[in-house]
DNA sequence: TCAACAGGCGCG
DNA sequence: AAAGCGCGCCTGTTGA
């Protein structure tokens, strides 16, 4: 049963329900108390909620205590359907979203916005832009969310491409539940142990009084020693390229950059310190006191996750980094007493999702079980390390290391693999798109991107000398892609059953009810709390742990069953249950 | 004064 | 012959 709600004003809510295939099912009603209302349905029936974003709409659920299990995310969904269509610059809101459905012109977007605002005063009534009252305008935005998700199911159902678009539309939205929910969750951090490795690296946290361009005392060290050994009459500011770059040409050190790839190929004196000043005080300005002071608080850390924020539908995230904290500070994330950290990640994902995705028996044979790579190595004849090369020089597109002879080998011995993403290569040379297993569409090249290879892509009247370059550096993006975007398709089924199986109750998994995140005494139970492309972190009572690893075990098997169908291609996960997340792996 | 860009580096 | 994919965010520099 799919029941369509638009929130608000204040806690109220509006709701009707419908068909799949998005006929209302009766009149709207107005419910004084939203959150009330879905938790009762969600505990008498089986509901699937369709609404105009998890981001928007799910956040004051849950701070109001309430999970949903299902939801039908309309902006989510339209971004995949536009995508799809090769129209991404068109707008996935939902009014622009109605407005292409029903021929009007979309309803002004603050008034949507203005709803959507989580337990705020209804403020409706002061915006100059809407035509009437509240309870109008929230059913001006229901009217919205009935026709696009309509419109939506038969496009899905409609699909010629592929026939698994509607899995990766349901996990979409599924993640949009996730994000949510580990957002209000947090990551377990431990300011106080964070504190300490900066101390401990960096020297005391400068005072406030000694004012903002204060350096902690072991980065002014190290600058002043480096100052001295380039024989520098005054300092160097390390922090300018340009500058530092300057000191050591007049050191006699000629480099093409400052970066550590470049510093490396020579021996100096200055170099190590070089290194370990970088280093630091990449460590103090990016994850330093500052980022504590602004990320983390009540023991937590919670960054905003933008579900599909990455054109391969990866995650992003907005604030704090979260998806680049630096192993080093792993050592910060400690489950709470009596609480486990099961962390868990697919082990070279990308060379199995290529071997999966292209058929190839000789590669699936390789990524059948064991290490891949050293399967591979076998295969070509050449040790590990030039074979995990050779393999991400395919998948990348890069030269092969060794002046690509094992890249050479891997396409006479893997040769359906090796056309598989020469294809996608040759696609994106030729400006065509691309598409992961679920369907995910790359983007379409740039007008600029056009202009510059002359239109088509044809080779033959390519004029620009950045022509070729261009089209090649595309031709990377989307060999990348097909592999990326697919390993992300299986990353985020893995997440959606993942989530389902830990709050399923009266299965073999009844215990593992979710923790009602509002209410710390509610019932605890597993929480996922991180998840970074390939890899998941479940918080949850240490009793629970090994419960909680086999389901990541049996979410694994289900996504690969839902993503590829049957394949001799196994994914296996490296799952740690562990006190803190630097004890894994 | 501020926004945009470049260089650089963290993660996968 | 060389070069590789995707992000977020920090500082310094530049130019309107």
């Amino acid at each position: 049963m799919r029941v369509a709600v638009v929130p608000g004003p204040g806690r109220a809510g509006l709701l009707c329900a419908v068909a799949d295939n998005g006929e209302p099912l009766d009149q709207p009603a107005t419910v004084s108390d939203l959150a009330a209302v879905v938790a009762e349905r969600e505990r008498s029936a089986s509901v699937r909620w369709v609404w105009q974003s998890s981001a928007l709409v799910y956040p004051r659920l849950l701070r109001a205590g309430v999970r949903v299990g299902r939801c039908h995310d309309i902006e989510l969904t339209e971004a995949l359907l536009l995508g799809r269509d090769e129209t991404p610059d068109q707008p996935a809101r939902l009014a622009a979203a109605a407005a292409r459905v029903t021929g009007r012109p979309p309803r002004s977007e603050p008034a949507s916005l203005l709803l959507a605002e989580p337990d705020g005063p209804p403020r409706l009534f002061d915006d100059p832009h809407l035509a009437g009252p509240a309870d109008q305008a929230a059913r001006a935005v229901l009217d919205d969310l009935i026709a696009v998700h309509a419109s939506q199911q038969a496009r899905i159902g409609a699909d010629p491409q592929t026939p698994r678009f509607g899995v990766l539309t349901t996990a979409e939205s599924a993640g949009g539940l996730v994000a949510a929910e580990m957002t209000a969750a947090g990551l377990p951090w431990r300011a106080e142990i964070h504190n300490e490795l900066l101390t401990e690296l960096l020297g005391p946290r400068p005072p406030a009084a000694a004012g903002p361009s204060a350096r902690p005392g072991r980065l002014a060290e190290l600058a002043a020693e480096i100052s001295a050994a380039l024989g520098a009459v005054r300092p160097v500011n390390l922090d300018s390229p340009a500058q530092l770059l300057r000191a050591l040409s007049a050191a006699g050190l000629r480099l093409p950059s400052t970066r550590v790839s470049a510093l490396r190929t020579v021996d100096h004196p200055v170099i190590p310190l070089l290194l370990r000043y970088k280093e630091l005080s990449r460590l103090y300005t990016a994850n330093g006191w500052s980022w504590l002071d602004t990320w983390v608080s009540g023991g937590r850390f919670r960054p905003e996750y933008i579900v599909g924020g990455v054109v391969s539908g990866r995650w992003a995230t907005r604030g704090g980094g979260a998806l680049q904290i630096p192993r080093v500070l792993r050592r910060a994330v400690v489950a709470d007493p009596g609480w486990s950290l099961v962390v868990a990640d697919a082990a070279q994902l990308e060379p199995r999702i290529l071997a999966a995705l292209a058929g190839d028996r000789a590669f699936a044979a390789a990524a059948a079980r064991g290490d891949v790579y050293d399967a591979v190595a076998d295969a070509i004849g050449a040790d590990r390390a030039k074979a995990k090369v050779a393999l991400l020089s395919a998948m990348y597109g890069g030269g092969g290391g060794d002046g690509g002879h094992s890249l050479a080998l891997l396409r006479r011995r893997f040769p359906q693999a090796s056309a598989f993403v020469e294809a996608a290569a040759r696609a994106g040379e030729e400006g065509r798109a691309v598409r992961s297993v679920l369907g995910r569409t790359c983007p379409p090249p740039s007008a600029a991107w056009l202009s510059i290879t002359g239109e088509s892509g044809d080779p033959g009247h390519e004029r620009d000398p950045d022509a070729g370059r261009a089209s090649r550096a595309r031709g990377r993006f989307t060999r990348n892609f097909v592999v990326q975007a697919s390993a992300a398709d299986w990353a985020l089924v893995l997440l959606a059953t993942l989530r389902t199986i830990l709050a399923r109750p009266g299965d073999p998994g009844a215990a593992l009810a979710p923790a009602d995140i509002a209410w710390p005494g509610g019932r605890p139970g597993p929480q996922l709390v991180f998840f970074q492309h390939d890899e998941v972190v479940v918080h949850c009572p240490a009793s629970q742990a090994d419960e909680v690893a086999a389901a990541v075990s049996m979410a694994a098997a289900t996504a690969t069953r839902l993503v590829f169908g049957p394949t001799e291609v196994t994914f296996p996960m490296t799952t740690a249950v562990v006190n803190c997340y630097s004890e894994a792996k």
